[in-house]
This record gives C-alpha cells, sequence and structure tokens, in this order.
DNA sequence: AAAAAAT
C-alpha cells in the first residue's frame, strides 16, 4: 500500500513495481517490502523491456534489481538446448555464484534451469546445464568464451543480457572479451549494465551496446558509512612487525569481535598471514584467486556459515560479496587504490549495523593514507598513536632459519620445487606449541602448501557438513535451537540474530537517487 | 607495490 508522501520513493513497496506475483510472493517470504532506490528506479523500466544504465555500487540491492524483473519476464517461454534465454556477466567467479543464489531464492516458485559458468571447476556439469537448455546464463568472461569455442553454447537465444560490475571487467582487462561477447548476442535483446563509476572506456562501451537506456543512478558517498568506526594503527614495517601488530588488535578486539576479514594487498601475503595467525591458534580461513576453487567456496561459505572467525583475503573479497554481520574489517596492508579502502571496510557495518575498521598503517604508507582521507573527506582517527611514536625494529630484510638468502622477489617457480620437497619435514612443526621463538622465525613455511592446508580444511569441513546432513534426520532443524553437540558447550558461540535487515546487498543510509534520466 | 580471469 502506499500512501502519499513528499518523496515517491519512500512510499513505494515492491508491489508497486510490477513484479509478478510468483516473485512477489518470494520477496515477501524473504522479509523485504521495500525496494532499495536502484530497486525501484530499475525494475519498472526493466519489466518494459528496456535497456538500462544502472551506475550503482554492491551494496546497493543491485542485484535484486534485475534479477526479480528477469524472473518476472522468464514466466513465459522456454529454453531450448545449448540456447540460454539470458546472460549474466561477472567479473568474479565468487559474484557469479552469489547471482546463481539470488536466482535460486526468487527464483523458489518457478522452474528455472539456471547454470553457473565459471573456471576453476570441471566443464561436465556445466556442460550438461547448458544441453539441458538454460534459462538463466551466470558467467565469468573466460569461461563462458571457452564453453562457446567448444560449441556447446549458441548466444544468439539470449533476450536479456546483464553486464554487471563493469568497471571492475574494465580493471581486469575483460573489455576485449565483453564486446565479443555483446557482438554474438542479437541486438534485439535487452540490455541492463551496471558500474559503480563511468570511466570514459565504460562510457563508450554503453553507446555501443546500448539502446536509449533509461539511466538510474545511485550515488555512493565516497565515505564510508557513518556506522563504522574507523581507525588507523601505527605499526613498523617488518612484516613480523604487522603481524604481531595485528595479533595483538585482535586480542584486544576480541571481547567484540564476532568475526572479521582481514585484507592483504597481495595473494603471497594472505598465503602467509594465515599460515601465521594458524600457528597462533587463530580460527582463520583465506581466500584468494590462485586458490583451489573448491576451497575459494568452501572458505567463503565456512566464513558465512560462522564456522570460520578469520578470512583472510584478496582484494578478490573486498567488492561485492555479501557476508552479513561482519563486525571486524583489518587491513593488514593500506590498500593501494584509495577506493578500495571504501569497498573493503564496507564488508562490515552493513544493514545498519555497526562494524569497526582498523587499519594497519606503516611510514612507508604515509601517501597512501592520505590518499584515503582526501577519497572519504575525513581524518581517520589513530588507534594508540601516530607514526611518530613508532619504533621501527631493526634487522635484515627477512630473518630465516637454516636457509638461504632473504626469498623475495623471483622466488615463485624454483621455490615451488623446494616447498615440495620440503613438505613433508615442515608439516611437523605446524602445530607446534607456541614458544619463544620469534614470530618472523615461524614464518617459513612454504607457500605452495597454503593451497593443502585450505584444501584439507575444505574437504575435512565438505566431510563434515555431509555428516551433519545425514545425521540429523530433521530438516526443518533452526539455526540457533537445535545445534549439533559437536560445538563444544564451554565455547558456545553467540548466537547472530536472523532477522532480516535491509533488503538483498541492503542500502547504506548515505545513497540516494540523484538522476533519472 | 596488486588482484582478478580460460588453461
Amino acid at each position: 500500500m502506499s500512501s502519499d508522501t513528499t518523496i515517491a520513493q519512500e512510499a513505494l513497496t515492491f508491489s508497486d513495481l510490477g513484479l509478478s506475483p510468483k516473485v512477489l510472493s518470494a520477496v515477501t517470504d524473504a522479509g523485504y517490502t521495500q525496494p532499495t532506490p536502484i530497486q525501484a528506479g530499475a525494475i519498472p523500466h526493466a519489466l518494459l523491456g528496456k535497456d538500462v544504465l544502472g551506475i550503482a555500487q554492491t551494496g546497493t540491492g543491485k542485484t535484486a534489481s534485475f534479477v526479480l524483473p528477469m524472473l518476472t519476464r522468464l514466466e513465459k517461454g522456454r529454453a531450448r538446448a545449448r540456447m540460454p534465454r539470458t546472460l549474466i556477466l561477472e567479473p568474479t567467479r565468487e559474484l557469479a555464484a552469489q547471482v546463481e543464489e539470488n536466482f535460486i531464492k526468487y527464483g523458489k516458485n518457478h522452474k528455472l534451469n539456471i547454470a553457473l559458468l565459471i573456471g576453476g571447476v570441471s566443464f561436465d556439469e556445466q556442460d550438461k546445464k547448458l544441453e539441458r537448455g538454460a534459462d538463466v546464463l551466470i558467467a565469468t568472461p573466460g569461461r563462458l568464451l571457452d564453453h562457446r569455442e567448444r560449441g556447446k553454447l549458441l548466444l544468439n537465444g539470449v533476450e536479456i543480457l546483464v553486464i554487471d560490475e563493469a568497471d571492475r571487467m574494465l580493471d581486469m582487462g575483460f573489455i576485449p572479451d565483453i564486446e565479443r561477447i555483446c557482438e554474438m548476442i542479437p541486438f534485439t535483446r535487452q540490455t541492463l549494465f551496471f558500474s559503480a563509476t563511468m570511466p570514459p572506456e565504460i562510457t563508450k562501451l554503453t553507446e555501443k551496446f546500448l539502446h536509449a537506456p533509461v539511466r538510474v543512478e545511485v550515488s555512493k558517498a565516497a565515505s564510508a558509512a557513518t556506522n563504522i568506526i574507523q581507525r588507523l594503527v601505527k605499526s613498523g614495517s617488518k612484516p613480523w612487525d604487522k603481524r604481531e601488530t595485528l595479533r595483538n588488535l585482535m586480542k584486544a578486539e576480541d571481547a567484540e569481535l564476532k568475526n572479521a576479514i582481514i585484507f592483504c594487498n597481495r595473494k603471497i601475503e594472505v598465503s602467509e598471514l594465515f599460515r601465521s595467525l594458524l600457528k597462533y591458534d587463530f580460527d582463520a580461513g583465506a581466500l584468494h584467486g590462485d586458490m583451489d576453487q573448491r576451497a575459494r567456496m568452501q572458505m567463503l561459505a565456512n566464513f558465512r556459515d560462522g564456522k570460520l572467525r578469520y578470512l583472510v583475503a584478496s582484494d578478490v573479497a573486498a567488492r561485492g560479496l555479501d557476508i552479513p554481520d561482519v563486525s571486524h574489517v583489518f587491513n593488514y596492508d593500506v590498500p593501494i587504490h584509495a577506493e578500495d579502502y571504501v569497498h573493503r571496510i564496507g564488508r562490515t557495518g552493513r544493514a545498519g549495523r555497526s562494524g569497526k575498521s582498523f587499519t594497519i598503517a606503516t611510514r612507508s604508507d604515509t601517501k597512501y593514507v592520505d590518499a584515503i582521507e582526501r577519497l572519504i573527506g575525513t581524518k581517520i582517527e589513530w588507534h594508540d598513536g601516530d607514526l611518530s611514536t613508532v619504533t621501527e625494529s631493526e634487522g635484515e630484510e627477512q630473518p630465516r632459519r637454516g636457509r638461504g638468502a632473504p626469498r623475495r622477489a623471483g622466488r615463485k617457480d624454483e621455490d615451488r620445487k623446494d616447498d615440495r620437497k620440503e613438505r613433508g619435514e615442515r608439516k611437523k612443526d605446524r602445530h607446534a606449541k607456541r614458544d619463544e621463538t620469534p614470530d618472523a622465525a615461524r614464518e617459513e613455511q612454504p607457500v605452495a602448501e597454503v593451497a593443502d592446508i585450505a584444501e584439507r580444511r575444505a574437504r575435512k569441513d565438505a566431510i563434515r557438513s555431509e555428516n551433519e546432513r545425514k545425521g540429523s534426520g530433521n530438516h526443518h532443524e533452526q539455526r540457533g535451537d537445535a545445534r549439533p553437540q559437536r560445538d563444544r558447550p564451554g565455547r558456545h558461540r553467540q548466537e547472530e540474530d536472523d532477522a532480516t535487515v535491509g533488503f538483498g546487498d541492503d542500502v547504506p543510509a548515505f545513497m540516494r537517487i540523484v538522476a533519472k534520466v
């Protein structure tokens, strides 16, 4: 029911947008009544078959703004073998998987074939789904083109094309692929195009591939939401200093900390920090793009489900991932690009909750910190004194233990071989008890092993959840009341409140519609 | 100074 108010947007409910009863019912079941600005702006036009140019970040409810109208439009007609009816392109595998989850959630009243085409997993199942005829095809560009070249896929039946996170695709060098894909799809299609920013290359792309698009823009204040407490933390610049700083911080925050994402700038740092945290008995997982895909999925799932308290991640996890209720974000490294800072800390303080972010900064990070402060328009407070009081530890570049020269540049290949040889003996001390060995000296575990650890962990968890499913005949098991017994009683996890807050990606308060043409 | 993505 919409009552008259001065601002139309506030009065809107989902039932005002023209969505089908099936879709509305799924939305209602999910607990949502009010569309976000991007949803309110885009859905009616998308339903009419118009092209939409949505300028919005993740975190604005953008995903549902194309999923819901697509579901409504898909109710007429059916898919033919190898000819998907719709195609959604995503820059990362995790985002693609997340979009699939949205189609499953809101498409529960529909009988749709959904296919997810991403790299790192086998072709077999993907081939089968294509062969069966996909109503919804969600893909990362590389794997999509691979399937096409193998003749498993025809794109000339695509009625709706979604290009999501276009500016990020640009960063990742996907634009030529995107252009190729766009050219394979008949121009009679409808195109829904989303980008957080509009650099010239992206504008060019929209001019080429969109027809008279409706432009819906949601402004993101470059400032982070006010419900996130931000602090800078001084640290010496040596890796072991930073790790110590982080551990101290984690311990100090322990009481308030439900779960945390710890961002590093580089994959190798993710690996190293992950290993280090395991050695110090932190309940940590890792996520970066060089990890085995199954481990990636499992780590993310475990973190979402509360089976892991800490997730050490590269920027693959910075944008778009919808993990509700992350209490803390730690930046182990100051991000080099200021916008990444906003994305990273935006993983906490979701749906109006409060969140805390700590950014570890060293002397050499000053200019990046400055850039961030310029971007967000405020100074970030220091947690415990600024860098003028920091003490740099002495010592060589990388302390070592019975090993050759400092291992830094150009280590990759020859060290991988070493790693394999040494793995056996090094396994032994992985779970070594804490001792007085300086942190740095514990850090010499081979990088290649991280994927292993991740995998083993993932495998264990997969087995465990499989057993749980078999073990409990009760599939109406409530989270919270009926927790598996293996949750140690003395260490009962604080229950999450399952209340639904906001819609999907949810809209931070600092966003609003600024333009609609 | 990076990360991401087909193999």
